[in-house]
DNA sequence: CTTAAAAAAGCTGATTATACCCTGTTACAG
DNA sequence: CTGTAACAGGGTATAATCAGCTTTTTTAAG
């Protein structure tokens, strides 16, 4: 019996990964690159110009459109398409976050080519391609999934300013000055985000703010 | 006349990239890969095994032994390897300290491969290859080289372990206790501190050392 | 080894800023 | 009218900032 070549697509932006796997995968004679596509918004326009493949590698961080969008725009529209996501990125989050978008997969540059051709034959026969690393992340993942922990915190167009303001030498009352209100007033915003951030001074305010991204510097 | 092929190396933490590289070079008749390692200490070892490559493909977030330490080696140990770096980062920082370890060119990941074959014979002939990327980063490199603007801050073990613990909502009277020292001292340290890094109020320490990163959140 | 100079660490007291309290006003929606 | 949210006032306790001074430790020269 001969077995029939898998046809695949790919969607990276960094052209000589794309190019570079394409040309792996067609000389193991088991994978037909059928297209590739250098972000999502590409891939979209291209998807309809060429047969279906069974199987989209996709990388997460692209200009345009990442990765995320474009897994839940294939499962969206073809669900029958089976994506694997490929990254080089080994924490939790893009991990999580590619298999919550429907992902059935996922695999690291790092990899061989051996268990990215194995990954992409499993993936188009069972839907799924779950290998030690991401089973270990899926694992943690349910285990610690306390709601609130890392619960986003909601700010109003002020009380951003006013973070904004505290992460500067500024006293409260100068702050006060620049947002015009009452040195009061900056009491109460500062309170506020005191409880919602869960701290009790300007440092710790500073700190939470950065962490979870709210402010640049 | 029969054009003889460039013999090259390459060296990348990612396998897929590596190898998919490897293939997509070998293809284009100019090129031959004699072989390829996945990290600076990796290249060591093989490169004795091997004919002398005319060029490197240098990537450069490596684990063990990164892209900036392998090209200062190979300049050290075969200067006449010429180095190119090929890399996903566009900011400045990463080309001017490839070029300033001795590399003789800059390509990004998203490049074309008839690029990347034009910059790999580019080099082999002329030793550099300055591409418009390249050129602009070197222009503004030079422009605003003002060499006291941020002047890297010398801080001893006490003033360091103080900074780390400033940033967080610790007082200064439990930050005394943490480190077996009077609050009094403590003073001095933070007194020592705001001078360094030009502020008057803890928050901006914190703000200063974590744009130096000397302290990591 | 001794000792003077320099540097680091420690302390006191005073001033300002921050953190926290309760209360009151206005404005607006239900 | 009542409830709620944003704004503002008074006041207090604690922490942070600052200037000035003493002690200890280091350094280096004699």
């Amino acid at each position: 019996m001969i077995p029939e070549k898998i046809d695949i697509a790919i969607v990276d932006d960094h052209t000589l990964f794309r190019q570079g796997l394409a040309s792996l995968l067609t000389d193991s004679e088991k994978i037909n690159v059928l297209f590739d596509a250098e972000n999502g918004q590409d891939m979209i326009q291209k998807i309809t110009k060429h047969p279906l493949p069974e199987v989209i590698l996709m990388d997460i961080t692209m200009p345009l459109m990442d990765g995320y969008e474009s897994t839940r725009w294939i499962k969206a529209n073809y669900p029958q398409i089976k994506v694997l996501a490929l990254s080089m990125f080994e924490e939790d989050k893009p991990i999580i976050g590619m298999l919550k978008s429907g992902a059935g997969g996922y695999m690291l540059k790092q990899s061989r080519s051996s268990d990215l051709i194995d990954a992409i034959t499993g993936i188009a026969k069972q839907s799924f391609y779950i290998n030690e690393l991401v089973s270990g992340k899926l694992l943690r993942n349910i285990q610690n999934n306390q709601p609130t922990k890392t619960a986003q915190v909601e700010l109003n167009a002020n009380e951003l300013k006013f973070l904004e303001l505290c992460c500067s030498d500024l006293t409260y009352k100068q702050i006060a000055d620049t947002m015009i209100l009452s040195p009061h007033t900056i009491d109460n915003y500062r309170e506020a985000l005191f409880q919602k951030f869960e701290t009790k001074s300007r440092t710790g305010l500073v700190i939470a703010a950065l962490k979870q991204e709210l402010i640049k510097i």
